[in-house]
DNA sequence: GCTGAAATGATAGCTTA
DNA sequence: TAAGCTATCATTTCAGC
């Protein structure tokens, strides 16, 4: 479901190897990626440009301590709706996106839940979060919440197969 | 627990600014980021290095379509370890973080689990993935997965109060 | 800690292979 | 598609406020 006008090539292993690189440093200079993955500027910077334009690179984010903006505390809730029309999913949908404290939101096979990732400060600010979510949209049941303790691992990088 | 000499100066309204906008687009030109929080280049780059610095910019990523990588299947799944020594915890951590296809892994209260975000392919890579996981990690049991129908939002901007 | 200007370095556009 | 050259633009450094 797109809307170019060109075939979109397939990725190669250069536009494999760019995409390892920037999912490690997105602030990369061109003529560093250029480099390290065997091209020369020209051609690098045309395949990064064509993977942005197809939507292979969804953008470059800064990553920030969660800490430093107060934000110290991750916790996971479920949410179940209880009367499941697809007006309620749409609507669900709209509101949570709005929610800044909410930084994922999957919905999810088994019991037709939503699985919700939220920062925030501190556990006093987690009864307002659940109360902002589970008031503001009408048939949702809170059914668990994960406080996490630790933080293993935490990325956005997909793995690239040479 | 930080190694600096210098003491740490809180964050101010430019860098809440500042961290605002490389969270939006982690590749903007310095110039265009400090004409947008109204100050000369040289300032917002010295900002910017300070907090690169003191760890609370961590990093800037591209963001890769999952799909274009052949990983448009995500998943949830919940890990619990059935005997819960220090070692074990250890263990866990280390593999943990070595399998490519995790993208995230957090030590969650309640029952004391794992609750593991993953990327891979297609249904068949699900049973390889768990079992890659629950075999090579004594103790582990897996309570239960979840398979995200659709993805409603994922960041990882952590919001700023102005 | 901010500004501005000058030197260096990176990028974008054009041309050829 | 890739590469090289050149013009433009961004970043770094430095002097002064």
């Amino acid at each position: 479901m797109r809307t170019q006008r060109h075939p979109i090539r397939a990725l190669d292993k250069l536009d494999h190897r760019i995409l390892k690189l920037l999912q490690q440093d997105g602030r990369m200079a061109m003529k560093d990626l250029a480099e390290q993955v065997g091209l020369s500027v020209t051609p690098c910077i045309e395949r990064v440009k064509r993977m942005e334009r197809d939507g292979v690179i969804m953008g470059y984010y800064a990553r920030v301590n969660p800490a430093e903006l107060g934000a110290a505390l991750l916790v996971f809730v479920e949410i179940t709706l209880d009367h499941k029309s697809g007006n309620m999913f749409d609507q669900f949908r709209r509101e949570v996106q709005k929610i800044p404290e909410v930084l994922e939101c999957h919905l999810v096979s088994g019991d037709f839940d939503y699985l919700i990732k939220a920062r925030i400060g501190e556990m006093a600010d987690y009864r307002k979060l659940l109360g902002d979510i589970l008031l503001q949209l009408p048939g949702a049941v809170q059914s668990k919440s994960y406080v996490v303790m630790e933080e293993i691992k935490e990325t956005l990088a997909i793995a690239v197969g040479e």
